[in-house]
DNA sequence: ATGAAAGCGCTAACAC
DNA sequence: GTGTTAGCGCTTTCAT
């Protein structure tokens, strides 16, 4: 006994009419009588009927989904972004179909074709951080593709872009750092070509500077795989340690890269802050909970994934081909700990 | 200049052939001549021709496509059962629609309509802590729909079945207090009608009884949201703090109890351990940079994510209705922070 | 006010 | 070996 859902030719052949007549009662178009309609949509609710999304999407060329490609659904910022994403598209009526790149551009590279065979309307990505060619983008915005970057920008592509003031934040960070007496103040970072990567180093330079202290390039780590990859991370920090005059303090500039400090110097049985202060982005609420009460810089992940969509969804639903596109910056907070 | 995706017509028209042709040769169907398959691959190649999943989905009545109903994404648990899903669907050509509950029983109902109304092929779903009516997962049952209940399993609906051993696991885990010479164990849970809090409270007093403790209702504290709301944590800890002859030690069954304890400690000022042991189910990858080194009753999300999938697709591929359900249980792991 | 028919992209039963 | 046709569920001209 397989289920079958109604259709409107169930209805109509029911009710002795045309699918045609049904379809219209049901959207309830002007040149249907009331009593027909009446009779139509009584007779759909009985059957508990519902619209065949799939036929809908067949017949007017559009799923009502979006894709989300994102480094890692098990990331504070990332979840919390989705939340944000599914929120607005929901209430939309779209579906979202979320996919990870875990920092790997091959896999990004497939991702987007799996997508883009799965007929979505638009995307919203946020770049894995091995992420330097462009093609499989570029390709798709060609088309008139709707889409918006968020988080982990591309400058080259016109379109829709969503993030927070790194810049700033980063500054903010680093400042915090000079604030409380810290000098030898290290950086450790993404891929250099992400733009978060190259709008937060500059912030954290920029601070520096502010204090008078020439930034110098064996205090700035990058890390290719943004974290992923723990000991990537452990290399770095245990580099610094090992310098002459090691640095007193780390900015790190993404969440799993303040982690993976706070995980390598453990290891490394550095206190934090007696024997290396720490501050770096970070999204998770676990914060406060960690062994070292850390200042981070928090993004206001749910906001971004919000206006994310709505320009997305501005983007799919434009009649006429958008032109204008707008980058919107959003504030981060940094978040002391209480003493 | 919006692109047009290829279709077959594109290819029958282009090759002068006939739309069934195309289709065959595409399908590598052995009635047609190796000549026409070779042009008809060739030309698909360079239109970069991809079947429209939408107008196939149409035909076969099914959408490749498999939904998820979690309570939270941004819960580590959670996310990594995610993977494990996304990586098992993925790999079989599916797509992963994941949706959320926030433990809302209302959102969990209108969140299943809104997958079922996409067409999904199948489900899977670890229900709400709010969820005891199961008129709308019984409904969908009954028409032979296909799901697979993973983590917090429902026991009244016939189907498979996939979680970790609870009782195991919350035994191990109140044994490990024990053993360290803890006696007055207090345990806060989940909704109680839920699965999961029923095997995990049941191993609890079981490790409690073997050692010939009495367990003491006073001590068990339920949480309606599961943690969801943190002051209904924050309350269950106050109260346990307050006793005349107060608990030695927590035992917390999920991971958001978990750190909801520690919050909840944290700002009543109880140390941990020496003012009060703590223990609990949790997924989080940050356990071990927490201010309290607590032991762990660790899942393996990933796996379970997989073999609920696995499962998930043997039901939706099965030719003929199945009659035989699994119960697959997984063993958790008590992962003790080395001192 | 209602119906017939075409078409969205694809497959498959049925010709030839 | 290849073409014709019908049909999946729905909307939308175009008739009547």
């Amino acid at each position: 006994m397989k289920y079958r859902a109604a259709t409107i030719k169930d209805i109509a052949q029911a009710l002795g009419l045309s699918t045609s007549t049904v379809s219209r009662a049901l959207r309830d178009s002007h040149e249907i009588s009331a009593a027909t309609k009446q009779l139509v949509l009584e007779h759909a609710a009985s059957l508990n009927y519902h619209p065949n999304p799939i036929a809908l999407s067949l017949k007017e060329k559009k799923s009502r989904s979006i894709g989300v490609i994102v480094s890692e659904i098990a990331n504070s910022f990332f979840s919390q972004t989705i939340n944000g994403i599914e929120s607005v598209a929901n209430e939309k009526g779209y579906t979202v179909i979320i996919s990870q790149s875990h920092e790997s551009f091959e896999k990004e590279v497939r991702t987007l074709q799996y997508l883009a065979s799965r007929s979505i309307d638009g995307l919203l990505i946020s770049v894995s951080s091995a992420t330097k060619d462009l093609t499989h983008l570029k390709a798709l915005h060609q088309y008139g593709f709707p889409i918006v970057f968020f988080d982990r920008i591309i400058e080259d592509i016109a379109t829709h872009k969503v993030m927070v003031d790194n810049f700033q934040g980063a500054y903010n960070a680093t400042m915090h750092l000079l604030q409380q007496g810290y000098r030898r103040i290290a950086c450790i970072t993404n891929s250099a070509h992400l733009s978060i990567t190259r709008e937060r180093v500059a912030g954290y330079i920029a601070a520096l500077e502010k204090h008078g202290i020439h930034p110098q390039p064996a205090l700035i780590k990058y890390c290719f795989h943004g974290g992923m990859l723990l000991p990537e991370v452990t290399d770095a920090v245990n580099q610094l340690i090992k310098l002459k005059t090691k640095p007193d303090a780390i900015f790190a500039t993404s969440d799993k890269l303040t982690t993976g400090c706070m995980r390598a110097l453990k290891k490394a049985k550095v206190a934090i802050p007696g024997g290396m202060a720490l501050t770096g982005f970070s999204n998770s609420d676990l914060i406060e909970l960690l062994h070292a009460p850390i200042t981070v810089v928090r993004q206001p992940a749910f906001e971004m994934g919000q206006v994310a969509t709505e320009l997305l969804l501005q983007l799919i639903e434009s009649k006429r081909p958008v032109k204008e596109f707008e980058t919107r910056v959003l504030q981060s907070e940094l978040l002391i700990p209480p003493r």
